[in-house]
DNA sequence: GCCGTTTTCGGCCCGACTGTTTTCAGTCG
């Protein structure tokens, strides 16, 4: 996909720009290219003139220049740009507190090209005296290079919103506190989170902040105002504080919960209908006059929109759907009935079958699968031939003993490094449902890679791809393989792709999710569970599978039992009769 | 740079907090 490239050279000619001081909606226009680019679903370059006209806020110039780096790989103007402004000039706008016009004003005067020369300018007291600048912005810049350099990185969702809901849990304690919520990208489920935001309503804001800024886990106070306050949390984590009338709830929320994009068109739609919208709530412009804002609702219903979950709330066509009553009924958590993807004490979980029958009872479930690891993973106790059927043996007998509960039996077969199944298709043949996936040889070439994956999804047995891109976030990149071509082999062999819960991979991600829907392919949300309580984490893969916009009937484990085993001979079925058809065209091709 | 049921030119979302000021610019979300 060359949409992240583009998207990044956008990028950077934006903080080029800012930093020239040009037109602030120039810059502006590029920025928001770049997330719709980034955000597209489809590869960039197998686009037409004409469908990249289509792109909101792409027009003539930005589709010329996307087209002049896809033949040439460079931008004219872009390459321009940088010998204008010094390298790692652009670089200071990431720290936090310095923008544009200081940046700016630090190279012109100082000659600072770059973040380490800036640091020891502040430290040695030498930015003091330019205009604007005196000692306490200088402390506020070495404090934002110390921030930088520390928790540059998003932190996974799974690890914020536990620090969060504890957070809130102590707040709500605070009687002055009428009304709470967590907001910002943390609501919206991002993937990963930069920081967390909290609204809450009170007659008595000043109560309030003074309990937040006192909060057992502050490490620090950012910013303490009357309405707001951020501070920095032992884990290194920024929370923002914004408290406003309870009158103002919803509005304040559909604010603090963003998208910024997703905000602004919210806007401009309004100015178009001679309304105005702040964190306060929907007003007439002439007469200023209120109309609503108690409630989130209030908002889209006096748009003429419906109402759209935060989750998909990235101005990446949600308006559009719902302006014409075409959102997607999104999938819930309660619509699951079932774990395809669970490991037990036979390879590296931690539980006997029926531990995690009991807590898959516990969940509401119908069925889970047990998929434990193949023999090619060793570090893992995977399985050999024997000890499968040997298990497989024991389930078929536990299956007999259940009500209204089933096990299916399974394997997490291992794809080998030369694309070949650690199990032959005899034995896989006589799984209810194979879980393929890669373990290991992850540093080699995009063909190989794909040419695995692609090799797994032909094989008649495999049901589901599990975690298709290997990502661990913040510890290990996606592999590099051709996530278009293997959308499309998974569309050809009937090959569902897993959205796998466990909160450091949430892989697929939302924008491959999204992808998969539209191509028709069905997921699978697992959770790969190798503790009974990993289960909860199906909370986390169902908020993926939101943000890409997927619906009840596009997830495999939504299905009944009887439906699902259905639906899995079928496929399989499906695929031995084609790989028969294309074997007999080959030879007689020959 | 984009975009058009007021516009092909002239707009482009809106407000809080900080640090430097004595009325406001810069930054952020």
């Amino acid at each position: 996909m060359k949409n992240q490239e583009i998207a990044g050279i956008f990028n950077e000619i934006a903080d080029l720009l800012e930093i020239k001081g040009e037109n602030p909606f120039r810059i502006r226009a590029y920025q928001r290219a770049a997330q719709n680019i980034e955000g597209h679903t489809k590869n960039i370059a197998d686009l037409s003139r004409e469908e990249l006209l289509e792109i909101p806020g792409i027009g003539k110039d930005l589709t010329d220049k996307i087209e002049e780096y896809l033949k040439t790989g460079k931008v004219a103007s872009y390459e321009d740009l940088k010998k204008e402004v010094p390298e790692g000039l652009a670089a200071l706008l990431s720290v936090p507190s310095l923008g544009p016009k200081t940046a700016k004003l630090l190279h012109e005067r100082l000659k600072i090209k770059n973040i380490d020369e800036l640091e020891r300018f502040a430290r040695e007291h030498r930015l003091a005296g330019l205009p604007g600048i005196k000692e306490k912005t200088e402390k506020n810049i070495i404090r934002g290079i110390e921030m930088l350099r520390r928790g540059k990185e998003r932190q996974p969702l799974g690890r914020v919103l536990p620090i969060a809901s504890d957070i809130v849990e102590y707040l709500k304690k605070n009687p002055h506190v009428i009304k709470i919520s967590i907001a910002g990208s943390l609501r919206r489920m991002k993937d990963t989170v930069r920081d967390i935001d909290i609204l809450i309503t009170s007659p008595s804001p000043h109560d309030v902040m003074k309990t937040f800024v006192h909060l057992p886990s502050v490490k620090e106070v950012l910013m303490h105002g009357p309405t707001k306050s951020s501070i920095m949390t032992g884990e290194g984590i920024q929370v923002d504080l914004r408290v406003v009338e309870d009158e103002s709830f919803g509005a304040a929320l559909a604010y603090f919960t963003g998208s910024k994009e997703h905000n602004i068109h919210l806007r401009e739609m309004a100015v178009k209908k001679g309304l105005k919208i702040n964190e306060y709530g929907i007003f007439r412009e002439k007469d200023n006059k209120k109309l609503g804002g108690k409630n989130e609702e209030d908002i889209y219903n006096m748009l003429g929109l419906q109402y759209v979950p935060p989750e998909m709330r990235e101005d990446t066509g949600e308006i559009e759907a719902a302006l014409n009553n075409t959102l997607p009924k999104l999938i819930e958590l309660k619509d699951i009935r079932g774990d395809l993807h669970v490991h037990t004490n036979q390879s590296d979980g931690n539980h006997t079958v029926e531990e995690l029958i009991s807590a898959a009872k516990g969940k509401g479930y119908e069925y889970i699968a047990i998929t434990d690891h193949s023999k090619g993973l060793g570090i893992a106790r995977g399985l050999n031939e024997e000890r499968l059927m040997e298990e497989k043996k024991e389930i078929e007998t536990i299956n007999k003993k259940l009500r209204g509960f089933k096990l299916l039996m399974g394997i997490e077969v291992d794809i080998r490094s030369d694309g070949r199944m650690d199990f032959s298709d005899e034995v896989l043949s006589k799984m209810d449902i194979v879980v393929a996936s890669i373990h290991s040889g992850f540093r080699q070439s995009k063909e190989q890679l794909t040419k695995r994956l692609v090799t797994a999804m032909k094989n008649p047995y495999v049901s589901v791809i599990a975690h298709p891109t290997g990502r661990l976030i913040g510890e290990r990149d996606p592999y590099e393989a051709d996530m278009d071509y293997i959308l499309k082999i998974a569309k050809e062999t009937g090959t569902a792709l897993e959205i796998n819960a466990y909160p450091l991979r949430l892989d697929l991600n939302d924008i491959h999710a999204k992808k998969a829907k539209e191509l028709g392919i069905k997921l699978a949300i697992s959770t790969d569970t190798h503790l009974t309580s990993q289960f909860d984490y199906m909370f986390y893969g169902v908020s993926i599978a939101r943000r890409g916009w997927l619906e009840k009937k596009d997830v495999l484990n939504t299905m009944s039992y009887a439906q699902l085993m259905k639906a899995l001979r079928k496929k399989k079925i499906e695929k031995i009769k084609s790989m028969r058809g294309k074997l007999e065209f080959d030879m007689t091709a020959d």
